[in-house]
DNA sequence: CGGAATCCAGATTGATACTG
DNA sequence: CAGTATCAATCTGGATTCCG
């Protein structure tokens, strides 16, 4: 999904840069990601014969659909993720206060 | 996700229903879902102490909330679905293609 | 009925080293 | 630069058993 949303605000990016915008992933993550969403026809892998080595990615219309159909869950994820972490620590309190009863 | 779709459908459930109607879950991965859902706020779980237990599960106005947000990638996923299936089998081609060259 | 606890095989991942 | 290969460590989920 990082990288779904990085390719979609950046457009065409080599394997690193990608890897930098992202943030933290391993290179074998970002490698494992980029081959599946090559696989599922959400991304353009093109190599190019130089040294050292240049390979761009790039959404097809296909990941620039998905990237769009998940735009709400961005807006939904910016708007309630402090009411998560809240609801989170809530719970927790409730837990140990039950579980020191018993 | 799934946990997320049934519950918007049909309302307040209990936890075998909640269950069948999702499909192929263990009870043990329904559970942690559902505890997870109710640590983040998602879902309300209200307990009868009556025998047989009966324990009903029904989403929060939050967890409502992220179910609609959701629904642009429900409708993507019904559309894409094999157009994604295709892309695979495809990618699969491909690369034994490639491999069965060198 | 609605779990919790235990066991365990297999999948995932990070770290590291190597390569064209 | 953009990977691949390998090993170890962790995590996951399924199956099973037990319980109030």
């Amino acid at each position: 999904m990082l990288a779904l949303e990085t390719l979609e605000e950046h457009g065409k990016l080599r394997f690193t840069r990608l890897g930098e915008l992202i943030g933290d992933v391993s290179q074998k993550m970002l490698t494992k990601t980029l081959r599946q969403m090559e696989a599922d026809g959400l991304v353009l892998r093109e190599v190019f014969p130089v040294v050292p080595p240049r390979v761009e990615y790039e959404l097809t219309p296909l990941g620039r659909s998905l990237g769009e159909a998940f735009c709400g869950v961005w807006t939904w994820a910016d708007e309630h993720r402090q009411t998560i972490l809240d609801a989170r620590t809530a719970f927790t309190a409730r837990k140990n206060a039950t579980d020191a009863m018993n």
